[in-house]
DNA sequence: TAATCGTGGCA
DNA sequence: TTGCCAAGATT
């Protein structure tokens, strides 16, 4: 009774037959993916690939699904089975994933493909056994459940966090809101198509219900959306303020040999950039402020400015100061190397120090044809 | 709980 | 130009 009186009272409320508005909005509009499965190839029987589900949740965590694509198109190419990732060493998979982002991502890739690839049934299909695999939290086990293996997983995402405050009008601001939006996803997940439904409200939340500007009169759960009513369904989510972001400086060090060869070295396995290759550098990487030293070249020349980069990370800004040596003797320095110039492009170098080579040396980063 | 951890696109 | 933010995990 008490239910009735509050639909009374208030605006429509997500339901199961929410979801099955959803799902057939999926069925009509869903995007097609690299890695995904349509809805009528899944309903013929066509089982999808843990192997393929799993690179590419990986890979788009955090990550847009333009810039996933040739990476997950590349990686299958060349590594076509979780074996076959296992097999490889990890230095080329550090070079394979150079230039997405968040490295750990790559190292806990390897890691967790090792795990799989020992065990005699593959992939976990539950999303504690996922959960205990490297680099897969939450999110991830959740959405290869649902996904790979048809386990009717909440799958949150930041895109399900969005639909569903506006869907639940959940006032709560995140990450506070985690919770209550999780038990309102779990409400809504349908026994049968617990995958489709799951992709089927990031897609809401990647063309309809969008950040700015939500196309709410294209949207399949306008009937249901308790947030469309108030005029105002973007404010929602509510977001606790965010730190501001700090700006660093620093200067890196490119050391050009007569035969074009530069010096590298790899950074620590762990914390920023971790295992990726870099120039040497100096003073960015946790500098008190007041502190002022002056930079320590990597070997003894002339070293002269060749210009500055700027590159913003995820908590500071960076502007890096570029100076250039062209030096005679190939000293061998401990921990560097000298990487010849064909080569240089096949590193695992993160934007950052693409950025900083190309600013010495215009073109040393790009593949060239061969020819 | 709060930091840390990349990059590129877009308003 | 600056901030926002995108299929988060880890510590």
């Amino acid at each position: 009774m008490l239910a009735v009186l509050e639909e009374q009272a208030s605006p429509p409320t997500a339901s199961p037959a929410a979801a099955r508005r959803l799902l057939d909005w999926y069925d009509r509009h869903h995007r097609d993916l690299p890695w995904r499965v349509s809805p009528a190839d899944l309903a013929k029987g066509v089982r999808p690939d843990p192997y393929h589900v799993w690179l590419s949740e990986v890979m788009l965590q955090q990550t847009t699904v333009e810039a996933v694509k040739p990476y997950f198109l590349a990686f299958l190419a060349r590594w076509p089975a979780v074996e076959d990732l296992a097999a490889a060493p990890a230095e080329e998979v550090m070079r394979a994933w150079a230039g997405l982002g968040y490295y750990s991502r790559a190292r806990n890739l390897k890691a967790c493909a090792d795990k799989v690839a020992s065990l005699p049934d593959g992939f976990p299909d539950t999303e504690d056994g996922l959960r205990a695999l490297p680099g897969i939290g939450a999110y991830t086990a959740a959405a290869i459940a649902a996904i790979a293996f048809g386990r009717p997983a909440a799958v949150v995402d930041g895109n399900v966090e969005r639909v569903t405050a506006r869907l639940f009008a959940i006032e709560t601001p995140l990450p506070e809101a985690k919770r209550p939006i999780r038990a309102a996803v779990e409400t809504l997940v349908p026994i049968d198509r617990p995958g489709d439904f799951a992709q089927a409200m990031m897609d809401l939340g990647a063309t309809i219900c969008t950040p700015k500007r939500p196309r709410c009169m294209l949207c399949p759960l306008k009937a249901d959306c308790r947030a469309i009513v108030t005029g105002d369904p973007e404010r929602l989510p509510l977001r606790a303020p965010k730190a501001e972001r700090p700006k660093r400086t620093g200067v890196a060090f490119v050391a050009v040999r007569p035969d074009g060869a530069i010096l590298l070295r790899t950074r620590p396995a762990k914390g920023l950039l971790g295992g990726m290759t870099e120039v040497p550098n100096f003073g960015w990487s946790k500098v008190p402020r007041n502190v002022s030293r002056s930079p320590e070249p990597p070997l003894p020349a002339e070293w002269r400015r060749a210009g500055s980069i700027s590159h913003v990370f995820t908590h500071f800004a960076l502007e890096l100061e570029v100076l250039r040596a062209d030096v005679e003797a190939a000293a061998t320095l401990p921990d560097h190397r000298w990487v010849a110039a064909v080569d240089i492009p096949g590193e695992a170098l993160p934007t950052v120090m693409k950025k900083a080579i190309e600013a010495a040396i215009p073109g040393a980063t790009k593949r060239r044809p061969i020819n």
